[in-house]
DNA sequence: CAATTTTAGTTGCTTTTTACTACCAAATAT
DNA sequence: ATATTTGGTAGTAAAAAGCAACTAAAATTG
């Protein structure tokens, strides 16, 4: 990514740091239990630069921590953090509509389940305060005390209905 | 993107689309109501060459769709498909974790509510079938049907605990 | 309806990022 | 002690992003 997002806005400060080809990759790996340079090198196929580079950055946001194992030096491990393994919700929203909307019918690639029943994930949806399902429609931005005034201007300019 | 990825990963697949610094934040647009193109433009600050590129793919991808509202002749709304719309559980799920966890405490920017009751929606959380909340380690990949013999081989090396 | 302005792009150029290959130092294995 | 693996860094070519200028068609206006 060449330029940062200006914008005060989740969704914009969420791409400054995931908003590329790889970084959610290299997420679902440490889900999958990667752990070594190595192992993200060789089931993201990504390059070594990018991926230091990656690393570095995922570092400095707390995603990742990285543990030392070396017995006679200095040799890494990457864990996800608490914030990290937070990213499982976003994980598996986008698993869901990937498999989905995105192949064909029947075929989906991965599923995610849970342990102890191995059944698949209900879908996730949002739902307002009483458990009902809300369709996009149904559902309004409204800024937050975080927001700049340039980002309250544009939320508040959206029709309440 | 300069190279699409080959695997056969949901998450792989979603990035092709959605993995650069732009794509979602015009879906975002598209959710808060943008439909020309110089509204995308003007609230999301990008060029417009990669503005047309986007909205090419994601017309290409069924995500939007064009209307022509042209009285004499083209002139086109851009809107979300069926497809698009469904996308708003992402949308969600990234809304809050950004909120939650890269933002200060009650420095949300924008907080997404239900339209009728105004109140914000209740944390997405991944839950199995029982309604159980799922931790991430309580979740489990497995191949679909989808899967490529790489993919399955990658998927069936997870430790099942 | 003719002239002006706005909209929705496209084109060309520069800068930044990615992809790829070669290289290297430290850690581990033999 | 030597060989090999691991985890990078550096250099370079290709691709994509960012930016400004240009354009054609649509909408507005007088």
């Amino acid at each position: 990514m060449t330029k940062k997002h200006a914008q005060t806005c989740p969704i914009a400060e969420f791409l400054n740091t995931f908003g590329d080809a790889w970084t959610l990759l290299v997420i679902r790996e440490a889900f999958y239990g990667s752990t070594r340079f190595g192992e993200f090198l060789k089931n993201t196929g990504m390059a070594k630069n990018i991926l230091s580079n990656r690393l570095s950055t995922l570092l400095d946001q707390g995603v990742l921590r990285r543990v030392d194992i070396g017995e006679r030096g200095a040799r890494y491990e990457y864990h996800l953090t608490d914030k990290g393994e937070s990213l499982i919700t976003v994980l598996v929203a986008i698993n869901q509509w990937a498999n989905e909307q995105m192949l064909a019918k029947g075929r989906e690639a991965v599923n995610l389940c849970a342990r102890s029943s191995g059944r698949k994930l209900p879908k996730l949806v949002p739902r307002d305060h009483n458990g009902k399902e809300l369709a996009a429609g149904e559902i309004l931005a409204k800024a937050g005390p975080g927001a700049s005034a340039a980002a309250k201007k544009r939320i508040n300019a959206i029709p309440a209905s």
